[in-house]
DNA sequence: TGGGGTCGGTGATATATGTCACTAAAATCA
DNA sequence: TGATTTTAGTGACATATATCACCGACCCCA
């Protein structure tokens, strides 16, 4: 798990005593490709952070139509966040894209974490800043930016995206339907 | 300023000896309808804490057209966050859609208020993990709804907009032409 | 290994929304 | 109060994007 603890010391620092003691609070899981981690409906009981792999979290509408939220690989941090803090029904669901390994956290372990180590409430206020400045981003983006635009802005921010995930689920991501992304891709 | 405390006894308790040392750190301030407190290009020094009145953030694209990212009224907060915590220059300008009293916070005593008040940093935790979920929904919206169903959505969550701010801006919010706003009202 | 599912491209057409131009009412302010 | 600006509505038309239908290519995995 040598990755975690880089990915925290990106934002804290800590011993080695700190580091074991944080890592406990976390339980170590698998999925398969195409497993549902977190179904719509259900408690969101746990967030999760990617140590490997490629997840999705996505609302389906009235339609049937599916609509990506997120798509987590390492060091992203992914639930359905209002069900969790809100101890809620998801309406978003989980699914993994590749095979997966996360370290997993539920709420209570999550707050007891804060009480005992100040440090973690300082490195979660951090990556719930830099997610806040994320989203207002990709609302600008929607508000602001043709299809087109959005698409190249992507790409240019995430080019292994096209490698890794079938452009239909980036077409969903994008808000556009799968086949006016593939016309703009040819222009 | 009896509802700043309000606001933060929302989420944390405090003894009048530990309020009146927080409120130290933030600055009073007044401002007119039609003043912009944060202008595009300039520092975002500050994040003002809205106690009376009514703000918007707002991007301009390069064909001159006005995105609004955010409506802050009475106990929301608001600056240019990418801008406010990276020191870097504003992509964002604030503006008074009205006259306006606010307390101004600098990242500088922010961070000494962090430090000082443990309490202060799990008060911001608490209203960034609200913030992101907040903004989460509007993407979702913005992903799924038509401009009707947004429209529909937005009044129902905030009536006392259509009050306070011309259409024109609320379209600008929405992500659709003021013409387009209009036809959909008449529906 | 072969056959059903997934993926992605494309034509024809429908629809939502944008753009431009004009008008009139309402708000603002000097 | 009168003049100017802002706001809102609407017609005519343009354009972006959605929808539906179809067809191959390419995977999987039973």
């Amino acid at each position: 798990m040598h990755r975690f603890r880089q990915h925290l010391e990106e934002i804290i620092s800590l011993t080695d005593e700190e580091f074991e003691q944080i890592q406990s609070f976390f339980v170590y899981k698998k999925y398969k490709k195409h497993q549902v981690i977190l179904e719509e409906g259900d408690l969101a009981k746990n967030e999760y952070l990617v140590l490997s792999g490629l997840l999705k979290s996505s609302f389906t509408d009235a339609d049937g139509k599916e609509h990506i939220l997120q798509f987590a690989w390492e060091n992203w941090w992914i639930t359905d966040y209002n069900a969790f803090w809100k101890r809620e029904n998801s309406i978003l669901s989980i699914e993994c894209l590749e095979d997966v390994e996360v370290l997993s956290l539920s709420l209570e372990d999550k707050t007891r974490l804060h009480a005992e180590f100040r440090k973690m409430e300082q490195f979660f206020l951090k990556k719930s800043n830099a997610g806040y400045v994320g989203l207002q981003k990709r609302v600008l983006s929607l508000l602001t930016n043709s299809a087109e635009k959005r698409f190249e802005q992507l790409i240019a921010t995430y080019p292994q995206l096209l490698q890794r995930v079938p452009k239909k689920l980036i077409a969903a991501y994008l808000g556009v339907s799968r086949e006016t992304l593939s016309r703009l891709s040819g222009k």
